[in-house]
DNA sequence: TCTGGGGTCCTAGGACCC
DNA sequence: TCTGGGGTCCTAGGACCC
């Protein structure tokens, strides 16, 4: 049997740790750049607020309504995410916690007898709640798929299920499947969704799982469409992914907070987003062959946003894998160059890193100048100092002094966990 | 003039997830 | 005025090879 366990409306609830007072209050919390509202708690979702509706066209609706706004505070969240995980490795053997996003990690059950699952899950969202302070939701079935429904069904009716809910028996199943709209399944998304309703009159998990695997072989995605119906069939075959697998590629992209028109300020952003980057790839203890640079223009007044992050991107192989913060800056200043043209507005801009390595397998180069040995230790004591200080203590001129285009963050909580100075205060 | 079949590798793009 | 960021997997199709 697999679990799937998922933080109720996690952002919200970091928040809300530290805020007592919201406690039953609406509260949402806005994107970077304060451009989204990303996630909302019960209550906020109770007054018709959309998920990832733009900020500017539901503020009145928030004003009114005295709705608590937070810009995004990733330190934060990722911080107490660890500690969930920390959790869960601690009350399960940890081999079997995958962890598959911020806020939701999927388990293998295969050490708890049959019987024992709903009394299993209750404990184990009594512990995450007691040494957190985070709720959660417990979902348990034979597959991911139908573990994920079960978990959706168990946020739906919080009270009917005390957060969890197992689905073991096939009659049982059966009943939920055929009450259960295709369009929330896990891995069905608005296309897919689309298409199963009006071609082929599929409302239901139920229908869908009747469906011969040839049929989604052809219509809904190949290999994966087939998966989907074994799954729903109760047939596990999403395998558990083993934790310690590296990234394959890593990337740093932002909207900037105004746009941008200079190359000066174009090379300053694609500089950060180059250190930022390579910070997540020394923390993975890799290093990375390719790059490619981004930058995305907001077309001349009254044309479409043209919204592809990729519509004008550089690239370049590397001569050697590389994890340097320096190294990777020079590939991407002739990138930004040759990307560059005067009078476009710029809105947004990124990098993504490729072909990643572990450095143990990097083959080092005859013709490098610098010992690599320094400069791996010039690189850690970096990140150290920008770890426990406060990021971007220590940073390279290229990103920039002044920073006119950085994300707008006007509501940002602390970063009550992660840094000294912002330290929650009881008076 | 006639002009195969099988394989691999790469990239772009589409779909999905949170 | 103002619409996020970071990923994954899969397929189709082109280029190239023998």
């Amino acid at each position: 049997m697999k679990a799937i366990i998922d933080c109720n409306s996690f952002y919200c609830s970091c928040e809300r740790l530290f805020r007592p007072d919201l406690t039953s209050k609406p509260v949402v919390v806005l994107s970077n750049n304060d451009g989204c509202i990303i996630a909302r708690s019960d209550e906020a979702k109770a007054l018709g607020l959309a998920m990832t509706g733009p900020y500017f066209q539901q503020r009145d609706l928030l004003q009114k309504h005295q709705v608590a706004v937070f810009s995004s505070n990733y330190n934060l969240y990722g911080d107490l995410s660890m500690r969930v995980m920390e959790t869960l490795r601690a009350v399960m053997p940890s081999s079997s916690v995958e962890v598959y996003s911020v806020d939701e990690a999927f388990l293998d059950l295969d050490h708890i007898a049959s019987g024992h699952y709903q009394e299993f899950a209750q404990h184990l969202r009594q512990t995450v709640e007691m040494w957190t302070g985070i709720r959660v939701s417990v979902g348990v079935a034979p597959s991911k798929v139908l573990a994920k429904m079960a978990n959706r069904l168990a946020k739906k009716e919080k009270k009917k299920t005390n957060c969890v809910m197992v689905l073991e028996d096939g009659d049982h199943i059966e009943a939920v499947m055929k009450d259960y709209d295709v369009a929330e399944l896990w891995g069905i998304g608005r296309k897919y969704a689309e298409k199963l309703r009006n071609h082929f009159g599929i409302n239901t998990a139920w229908q869908l799982s009747h469906m011969p695997e040839e049929w989604a072989r052809k219509h809904l995605g190949g290999i994966v469409g087939v998966r989907m119906i074994r799954e729903l069939k109760g047939i596990s075959c999403i395998p558990m992914k083993d934790p310690l697998e590296n990234k394959k590629m890593i990337s740093s992209t932002r909207m900037f907070g105004k746009p941008v028109f200079t190359i000066e300020e174009l090379r300053e952003a694609v500089a950060t987003y180059v250190s930022r980057a390579a910070e997540k790839l020394r923390r993975q203890g890799c290093s990375a062959k390719v790059m490619d640079v981004f930058a995305v223009t907001n077309g001349k007044d009254g044309e479409k946003y043209a919204y592809d992050p990729r519509s004008d991107h550089r690239y370049v192989e590397m001569n050697h894998a590389t994890s340097f913060t320096n190294e990777l800056i020079s590939y991407a200043m002739p990138l930004v160059e040759s990307l560059f043209r005067p009078g476009h507005k710029y809105v947004k801009a990124g990098v993504i890193l490729g072909e990643i390595v572990p450095d143990a397998s990097v083959q080092g180069s005859l013709f490098d100048q610098q010992d690599p040995g320094r400069r791996k230790e010039l690189m850690e004591a970096v990140d150290n100092l920008n770890f426990s200080m406060r990021n971007d203590v220590v940073k390279y001129v290229a990103s920039g002094l002044k920073r006119n285009w950085k994300m707008r963050q006007e509501m940002r909580s602390g970063k009550y966990t992660t840094r000294w100075e912002e330290l929650f205060e009881i008076k």
